[in-house]
DNA sequence: ATAAACCTTAGAGCACACACTAAGGTCAAG
DNA sequence: CTTGACCTTAGTGTGTGCTCTAAGGTTTAT
């Protein structure tokens, strides 16, 4: 399979298939005579990994960790997959609360202006970025 | 005030200060004779709107579109402001739900395996990556 | 034979917010 | 008068995940 029909299978593009191999998260199984890329059906197991992994919320980079233990299952255990799979859950929930703090924040701040259209000499979302301090504690 | 005196006043780098300035956040408001930047008490001022700003997620380019209303209040009502910060509020919110959807499907990811030493050969993890589509939906 | 559609590479550009470097000028203390 | 801390500029590097470009080669259909 050629890497237009490939691509358009699994909804992305080809520049996106050439970044991956460039970064060795996928490199297809062999090339034409001319040289094109030519797709197998295990490239197409081991993108689809891929794709569900970042479905999950893991970088390309940790994919390739993935993609390490996934080749060599014998010499890792189910603790470090575990492992891996914990500290990106905890590194999410880290920027869930600084979002979420975000949110907060904006809220309060909205709340306080009466979004009128009179000008905004007075308007207290500014006021408030002027004068306090410790929005956020 | 040169920089260094103001960096550390307010907790930043005399880098960040020159890239503020460089993208026009924040011009110190004289120079001295030998060309070194010069801080005043409203750059002081200033430069803490910026902080808070960013305190609240908003990023540097939307601090500059602040800033631009803040310097001319009275030709920027209040409904613009209070746009700003609602479609903000509404962006954050936007990624909160996606990692709270990472955070689940990481989560039952992880409670399906079990963390022994064991080698990876039947990992639950990768054998869920590899196998089963729709994790998220 | 020629046009359209496809493929190749290397490299630049984008958004974000800095951090760091090199090569040099300035200033206060000892 | 020299040392060391500070300052200047312009430019490069970092991490993330592509996207786009230029300049060209290949394949298929008509
Ligand atoms: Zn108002
Ligand atoms: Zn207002
Ligand atoms: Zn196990
Ligand atoms: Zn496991």
């Amino acid at each position: 399979m050629k890497i237009g029909e490939f691509a358009s299978q699994l909804g992305v593009s080809t520049d996106t298939l050439r970044y991956y191999e460039k970064h060795a998260l996928l490199t297809a199984t062999s090339r034409t005579q001319s040289g094109y890329r030519d797709y197998s059906q295990t490239d197409l197991k081991q993108m689809k990994f891929i794709l569900r992994a970042k479905n999950v919320g893991f970088s390309l980079s940790e994919i390739k960790e993935l993609l390490q233990i996934k080749f060599h299952k014998q010499q890792h255990s189910c603790h470090e997959v575990k492992n891996l799979t914990l500290q990106k859950r905890d590194l999410v929930a880290v920027r869930i609360a600084e979002l979420t703090r975000f949110h907060q924040s904006l809220s309060v701040l909205a709340d306080k202006c009466c979004g009128g259209e009179e000008p905004a000499d007075n308007c207290s979302i500014l006021t408030t970025l002027e004068d306090i301090d410790g929005l956020t504690q």
